[in-house]
DNA sequence: ACGTTAAATAAGCGAGTACTTATTGATTGT
DNA sequence: ACAATCAATAAGTACTCGCTTATTTAACGT
């Protein structure tokens, strides 16, 4: 019905595979060369790759080239489109409130 | 290599369908049975039950039988692992603080 | 019991996904 | 220039997904 995709569709299209979410998460630890992400993982280099294609497309992560090298880190507004669509629902949560209270805790300090 | 899709996997992927989503949204302003669903959009009444039933498996609706009608509505503690994986990256959101409080704010009244 | 309505299931189809191996492109060191 | 290294792209394949129509299961009203 879109030509193009949503935000929201390809951010969790891009961590709903268990593969391409281990990628992000590792990032989140640091930056890092797609061949030492290649190195962490049982799937071959161009797997890699296209995974991080992917996670870059859903705006989670950036590639920054150093040489021959890329070194792919995490965007820390990229997921800011996923919390959106939580706090858009605010409203039905809010209706819930004992709930929460419990979820708030968890992103609050 | 897993038998048993992890629970962020499956609402991961319940929620990157657009029409599934929608569903979901819907849902979110109350409780609606299968009939009624099916009648808000453009896809046939077994796509619909399908859909439900990713949703249903992810944690993140129910079903209440009453009659020969089906009501789904949405389960609370659903969202809960969601919220858990992106609090479990804490560590990385507070290193960046700024973003964090921009996030917060948003979660937050 | 009968026909009707509501929802789930079955089967099948086209499109998309996640990988692989092979190749190409880009940068480096000698 | 040349060989080596790192990453992206190309092409192919098995599997999954989202939809459809057809059928089945369940509960109703008369």
């Amino acid at each position: 019905m879109q030509a193009t995709a949503a935000v929201e569709d390809r951010i969790f299209h891009a961590l709903s595979d268990p593969s391409r979410r281990a990628i992000f998460e590792s990032l989140t630890r640091g930056e890092a060369a797609v061949k030492d992400i290649t190195a962490r993982f049982k799937i071959s280099q161009p797997a890699v790759s296209q995974h991080l294609a992917t996670l870059r497309d859903a705006g989670l992560v950036n590639g920054r080239r150093e040489g021959r090298r890329v070194f792919y880190s995490v965007e820390p507004r990229g997921m800011e489109p996923l919390i959106d669509w939580i706090a858009h629902y605010r409203g039905f949560w809010t209706e819930h409130l004992e709930r929460l209270d419990q979820l708030l805790e968890k992103l609050d300090t």
